[in-house]
DNA sequence: GTCTATACCAGGATAGAC
DNA sequence: GTCTATCCTGGTATAGAC
């Protein structure tokens, strides 16, 4: 792959830092590293974004608002359209989950390196509770509201098992490891998030109301 | 929690290294602490395993065998008691799942952090593809065949996607991160993988007969 | 304001002496 | 089994070039 010498350097370091990152975790990456894969020195890391930490961070922010704004917006449409009924779990769901398709509609690898790091996070016992609630909390709790009234018989703690149910299938599509592109000898391809939601969504919906409606 | 010194050394490095490299993924660790959290000097961990990478997959092994042993033995259990038929998908999935439970049952904190490894290991792109398949390709393949035999109509490829999203939650659950505990202010417990499997094994089954029934 | 060269120092992996 | 020395890597700060 060529190196984008257009690109400023400033997003050449969050590009080589959201890649990296994803595949090895925060710890399996050095400044120096990043620099390397982005074309520049060492410390312009630091100059723009300060410690190491504070780049983490940046790279985990810079592409959360666009992307939850079109997960809330899918949400909004499926739920205007269905009038005072609200949206099915099913329509629920696929507001959740067909944005993240992005990556493959873009052909931006950069985003699948991002939802690679989403869910490297989302996984992560040390990550995980420190770095998910101020970008995604706000918008789960939207979307568990919606499901609520969709399954109106159902508990709380049922909905929220469910939810991580769902959650877990996301975060390991979402990580892309090509594990099941192996044990399925080639059936099935990790990169294809079209194919996976194509599953994910009626298998969870099944899910959801087995649960949630007896 | 008090340093168990009548545990021999060898031991006490397995037990530090698994719970720290749950806790924050290979790189995040490093061989002194580990030695530290051991309660052993540095280089003992580099006598009895050599590098660091040996160490690592030292502690993946340990308890592997007998945690698989354990599940094969619960899905040979039901597959007798069901006569030619075969085991349904509810008694193959809680086959699959329940002999994890393990770490409840013994109060046994290394399992949970075992389990919490499995996780991270499975999740890493980097780690997944290079450490899953020696260990649980065998028994995965036994437990798709059983449920090829429950889903006589299903396709390959469509009973991998169902147990990718099985494994994504069982994946999810084992991270152990507390982050449902959060979303739900205290409703559902991470850390009870009783209740995780009570619901994971019917919104799971739902899910495989949705997609693999029609 | 953007960027590079360089230096510093803490911390770590490993090997070899004991 | 243990202690220590050595070499190396990595995060960060600074000075100054463009």
């Amino acid at each position: 792959m060529p190196k984008k010498t257009n690109v400023p350097k400033r997003d050449r370091i969050l590009d080589a830092a959201e890649e990296l990152f994803a595949e090895h975790g925060y710890d399996g990456v050095t400044l120096r590293r990043i620099a390397t894969s982005a074309g520049v020195d060492v410390a312009l890391a630091n100059y723009h974004f300060g410690k190491k930490l504070d780049l983490f961070q940046a790279v985990f922010n810079r592409r959360a608002e666009l992307l939850n704004g079109a997960r809330l917006e899918a949400l909004h449409a499926c739920q205007e359209s269905s009038g005072a009924k609200g949206p099915s779990v099913e329509q629920i769901i696929e507001a959740f989950l067909r944005p993240l398709e992005i990556a493959q509609e873009t052909g931006d690898e950069g985003w699948r390196h991002y939802l690679a790091l989403i869910a490297y996070i989302n996984n992560s016992p040390y990550w995980g509770p420190r770095m998910m609630s101020s970008l995604f909390d706000e918008l789960v709790q939207e979307f568990i509201k919606a499901l609520k009234k969709a399954l109106p018989k159902a508990s709380e703690a049922d909905i929220y098992w469910c939810y991580h149910n769902l959650s877990g299938a996301l975060t390991l599509t979402l990580a892309n490891t090509g594990r099941i592109d192996k044990l399925s000898r080639g059936q099935c391809h990790s990169a294809d998030f079209r194919a996976a939601y194509d599953h994910m969504i009626p298998f969870t919906a099944a899910g959801f109301r087995k649960i949630c409606e007896g």
